[in-house]
DNA sequence: GTAAAAAACAGGAAAAACCCCCATCAAAAA
DNA sequence: TTTTTGATGGGGGTTTTTCCTGTTTTTTAC
């Protein structure tokens, strides 16, 4: 009998022909696939047929990325292996994944054979990482990483708007707010993500998604 | 017979899933796959064997990129159709590509049983364009786009470094010139995009692929 | 309820960004 | 040769951003 894999992609395209490429290994076959982290979540609670013994899933995703599917995975559903998978290798965002409890990494421009050898790694001893985030890992631990950071929902909004040619005047009309309150935001915002100026903040914004283009 | 395609991308598992994919297709089969242009012109000039009916290539390659494969693979052998994919549409590579001749344009999130009927589309009339694409060109065509705009060495150097969170000041220690050498490029490039601040040039130049993330 | 925390807002100063107009010099075009 | 063009940089000004140190108001916790 075969392992059973989820494929999690917002590209339609991708997630299935990474399918299609998952079905051709012998001891794997796909179960279904699944535009967002929302949907998965939707399809484990609708039958526990839907619950598959790898996901592999990508972490840049729009609805519900790939830390908070995982974070809710590990909670309602322990057993199942989530593996990771992305074309960036942005310390942060696989070092959150880690730390939410992924058992595998992958970056998107690795062999097809190798996706077959972590899979079955996977599912057969628990863990599998690519010599890429295995050093990240270790040098991360020792090194003392920055913990993960939280927005609230106007932060998130302002940041939005940040990204624009707007002036922080024009930013606070939008917002219905007192441009000495989108002053407050963005001093907060500049220590937390430790960015020095505007340009920093909205390059922050674009690599986290905050901001899509 | 089984028509022949070729899978560009720069992400070996991309390509290989997406191979995979093709070759569940009933009328198409994977000759093989490369990870950019360079690979590929190599590859038609080892044999003719190597000319596939159709190659799928990704836009947005690091070596050689789609729109000078493309370029390349049209001077030399017009018989081949190039059908593009990409999982951004941003307006203008959209538009070099199809200037440059492609055949076809897929948006990354499209489904399954749309690539299989686009690549019929292709080996048989000869071009497939999904919607999106189509409405682009229309309206591109009579609204009358802009021309394309060039930039020099120092302009591109200085976009990049726009992106960053250097003062004027720092870039023109950087570039080694005069702050105000470094005003005036500002000035001609806000003119010239059409933006209004900083933040509007670094969201052209992440846009249009001059500063990657 | 009341104390503590946070969010919203303010004044003011210094730095950076933005926006003109103009000078120089060398290379290219006429 | 004369003119034009383009790259470089300077003067001086306004606006915006940035960075302080606060106060007031609203939320939250106990």
């Amino acid at each position: 009998m075969n392992y059973s894999v989820v494929v999690v992609d917002d590209h339609t395209l991708l997630s299935q022909a990474m399918g299609a490429m998952v079905d051709t290994f012998n001891k794997f076959s796909v179960l279904y696939t699944c535009k967002h982290g929302e949907e998965l979540i939707q399809k484990f609670s609708d039958s526990p047929r839907n619950i598959p013994n790898v996901v592999l899933m990508d972490i840049n995703m729009p609805i519900m990325n790939g830390i908070e599917t995982r974070l809710s995975i590990t909670e309602n559903h322990p057993q199942v292996n989530v593996m990771a998978l992305s074309v960036e290798d942005a310390d942060t965002t696989i070092f959150k994944m880690l730390k939410a409890g992924a058992v595998g990494y992958l970056l998107k421009d690795t062999e097809k054979k190798v996706l077959e050898y972590a899979l079955l790694e996977v599912v057969e001893n628990g863990f599998f990482h690519t010599k890429n985030v295995t050093n990240l890992l270790l040098q991360s631990i020792s090194g003392g990483r920055k913990h993960s950071v939280k927005f609230k929902e106007n932060e998130l909004i302002f940041m939005k708007l940040a990204c624009t040619e707007l002036t922080y005047k024009e930013i606070a009309d939008r917002m219905c707010l007192s441009p000495k309150t989108i002053d407050g935001y963005r001093d907060v915002l500049f220590t937390k993500l430790n960015v020095k100026n505007r340009v920093g903040l909205v390059m922050y914004a674009i690599k986290n998604k905050i901001f899509t283009l």
